[in-house]
DNA sequence: ATTAATACTTGCATTATACAAGTAATAGCC
DNA sequence: GGCTATTACTTGTATAATGCAAGTATTAAT
């Protein structure tokens, strides 16, 4: 093929996000990169969630392309592929601030500690500064 | 079978909201319900993103199955089904917020008219009270 | 030179989605 | 009451996405 963009669905911005980011597994990968500090292909695995290995790949291989996340090498250790966030990816924090108040109020399971949960309601702006903090390479 | 509930993927709220909304259709609906004022399954058709009719009534159940949304027969004509929001359903107005305000920083085609854009960044509680009034029925 | 670590790719079975068509219940009209 | 239209679905089938197990490629360590 020699273009392999994908026809929008419509230009509502719900839609553009979804087209990004709706399925069950690629917000997974942006939580992990930047609630905690994963960083490699083989630490996405092993989240509590078992994504397959085909899939892993090509959702970093999407992401990327969309520019939510950047691929390096490691300098250290050349076997090793480092993943982060863009800005465009760092973005994303408010929207899963949301995922995770949504969630707290309606799973009488999720694992979220309160202390954080207040911090992220009453506080915005500051989380998200730390959230920006937390990442830094 | 005699148990359908599905098991979790982990305790994170983030996989949990995934688990009920992660996928490129539901939030298509409420965004229709919540924005368009659309409360039927020949108006959900309609939407421009063009959802299968299969796919569109497993959504509807599945919806209303997690609670998020409701459903009932219309008094004035019987073979009408209505649709409606339920308070969780509602409460994903600040998600789909941040999921509109991201996309209109990294869509340079999004429709979303800068007025409504410039609202909710600003004031985020009057917006949301103005949704909620307006979905009333 | 050999083994280990890391990041993938491939093949195949299962599941989800898209599309076209058909069914069921109610309503409106004669 | 019988006929047609409306509305909300369901069903069948082809295509696409996912899950799982296994294999390959590149770099590092010994």
């Amino acid at each position: 093929m020699v273009c392999d963009e994908k026809k929008r669905r419509s230009k509502c911005p719900v839609t553009f996000a979804l087209d990004q980011l709706g399925d069950k597994w690629s917000l997974l990968i942006v939580r992990d990169l930047m609630f905690h500090g994963k960083r490699t292909y083989g630490e996405f695995l092993e989240s509590d969630e078992g994504i397959a290995t085909n899939v892993l790949a090509d959702r970093l291989k999407r992401l990327e392309a969309e520019g939510i996340i950047e691929k390096t090498r490691d300098p250290e250790n050349r076997r090793r592929v480092l993943y982060s966030l863009t800005d465009k990816g760092f973005d994303l924090t408010p929207l899963l601030m949301e995922m995770v108040l949504w969630s707290a109020k309606y799973d009488a399971d999720t694992a979220t500690p309160k202390a954080m949960l207040d911090r992220m309601e009453n506080d915005r702006a500051a989380f998200i500064q730390e959230v920006r903090e937390g990442m830094k390479i």
